[in-house]
DNA sequence: ATCTTGACCTAAT
DNA sequence: CATTAGGCCAAGA
């Protein structure tokens, strides 16, 4: 069989690495995939990974901590909701303290 | 094979 | 200091 190894696919496996009460960036884990540029299409893929099960969307966000996304789930508050029952604090969509609880996959991972 | 879209990022004005 | 414009890569039609 053919291990189709998408772009999706490592940014899937990333964003599942992600610790609880942890947020990572679009930048950094394409940053981490080789690709810096492709900022755009991590967040695609997370896209995508709202119909896949498993993959902890609600916990990857802009280079600012800011909930771009949430937008594209359920409701409006729902990942504010999520990140807060992580223990995650957010504030006008923005995450408190995002500098401290931001996960680098290049240096966590390593 | 070409064109469009997209939950971004960086830099210039 | 705030806003605008461009670039960049990948997948779908």
């Amino acid at each position: 069989m053919k291990d189709e190894i998408t772009f999706y696919k490592k940014v899937y496996n990333v964003v599942k690495n992600i610790p609880t009460g942890r947020v990572s960036t679009y930048g950094l884990i394409a940053k981490y995939l080789g690709t810096p540029k492709s900022s755009r299409v991590v967040g695609y893929a997370m896209n995508v990974s709202h119909k896949i099960h498993g993959i902890p969307a609600h916990r990857v966000v802009n280079r600012i901590g800011l909930l771009t996304g949430k937008h594209h789930f359920s409701g409006s508050n729902m990942m504010k909701e999520l990140l807060e029952s992580e223990g995650v604090k957010v504030k006008n969509n923005i995450i408190v303290d995002f500098k401290n609880i931001v996960w680098d996959p290049s240096v966590e991972l390593d």
